[in-house]
DNA sequence: AGGAGGTAAGCAAGCGCTCAGTAAGATCGG
DNA sequence: CCGATCTTACTGAGCGCTTGCTTACCTCCT
């Protein structure tokens, strides 16, 4: 199974598609080469593979999609992707990971203080929700093919989701703690409240009219129904956009 | 609609997966020679069949799924599955169906009159999040692996999966004219109902504490606070919870 | 006698992945 | 400045294996 040790993909492609900068790793092996990416098109086609596994795995699951497939949406021979990737599995690890990490970073920061509890879970539906939809297709990846990565793989992403899970019911009970929020349960709820979120990629698709921001408007409503807090909504102008 | 009429496995397979798991068979197919039943040991047979698709489906996906392995789970060799089923893809058809069918035909006995909308909407809530809890197996099959349903066969129970949503869709409307429901919108609010109970699906496992009755309740009561009954008919002085 | 249920063997196609080879820089001693 | 050497990105061909499914045949049970 795990044989990438040797690989000559053993790099270590910090390429993010789900957002826009891409951060070059200086990381090389043997030698600090400064030069970015000459003439070529080196740098640029990890993020093309990476981008072109994304389209596939959402649209066909990761085991109905063929390294043929992805080459060719990328532009290149079929042995073209193991010059940057050590196997499919790579490319859905580094996709997962990816996913996972801004999703993370894009919950730690819309609930953290300050504000009300209110204000920032309605931050937190928002942005989870936003990124659900702007971001469906690697969304797709990260919640249904999650199950088909190696099981050290599926453990260094599960702990990111935990992380994820935990923020959202440390939020809860800080709104519970001050009184803004009244819920049965803070584990089921929040749960709920994830599902909620998740479910955006399932069925969200851009042809439809509404657009992300608009859903995140909504998700941050229902949210705040979820834990009580029915009626007017929070403050003058919830805030749902990215922070 | 279908042009499985020519298949080997023409026959129509009137029988559920969704009740109880049939009977394992001894572990060498060889030695299961012994005399099951009487007559008719083939409807069991596909029963077994279905049965084995639908947990290998569940675990592994659609196309991770290889027909020795379904095989091998209902005690035959690989080429009995075809005296049953036309392909692998009728197994999923007939998966989707069944599960859709079943899901549908739960959810509209528990919308139906008499009762108020709150009642009905817990029913509904209730009985759908126990489906997908209890029979998580064929659910998952039913909301992940829609996809690899061929295009007719994905039209057919597309058409299903729309009833039940407008089946909420009407309940809603109902509620909100009853004045017993507050609700920003009709169509989103369903969406997000229906979304709460397809996520059980995804996380729920019998090794869980909580029950699928439990989870039900829970589930109810959720529902009612989206549609804007806060405080369902519980003293929610809230049990302590896992977070 | 005949048909339904089942099997062993295996086919054609397609899979993930490898490998030798190529072209185009980058590097460097002199 | 030159040519020799090394490195990187990529391709064409194809290997070894697995896949969904078929075929020829066997075995019960009416």
């Amino acid at each position: 199974m795990t044989k990438r040790l040797l690989s000559p993909a053993g790099v270590r492609h910090a390429v993010s598609v789900t957002a826009s900068p891409p951060p070059r790793t200086p990381s090389t092996p043997s030698a600090s080469k400064a030069a970015v990416a000459g003439p070529g098109t080196g740098t640029q086609t990890a993020e093309r593979l990476l981008f072109a596994a994304a389209g596939a795995f959402a649209d066909n699951g990761f085991h109905a999609t063929t390294t043929r497939d992805i080459a060719s949406r990328a532009g290149l021979s079929p042995a073209g992707v193991y010059v940057h990737f050590a196997s499919k599995e790579d490319l859905l690890h580094e996709l997962s990971r990816d996913g996972h990490g801004t999703a993370l970073a894009l919950v730690r920061s819309a609930a953290a203080p300050p504000g009300t509890a209110s204000k920032r879970l309605a931050g937190v539906m928002g942005s989870f929700a936003i990124w659900h939809a702007e971001h469906h297709q690697v969304a797709r990846v990260v919640q249904y093919e999650f199950p088909h990565l190696t099981p050290e793989h599926r453990d260094e992403v599960l702990a990111l989701r935990k992380e994820i899970d935990a923020i959202v019911r440390d939020l809860l009970h800080e709104g519970v703690g001050a009184g803004e929020f009244v819920v049965d349960d803070v584990y089921d709820t929040a749960l709920a409240l994830m599902s909620l979120c998740i479910d955006v990629a399932r069925w969200y698709s851009p042809a439809i009219s509404r657009t992300p921001a608009q859903i995140g408007e909504t998700y941050a409503a229902l949210g705040l129904r979820l834990v009580g807090r029915v009626g007017p909504p929070v403050g003058t102008s919830a805030r749902v956009s990215r922070g």
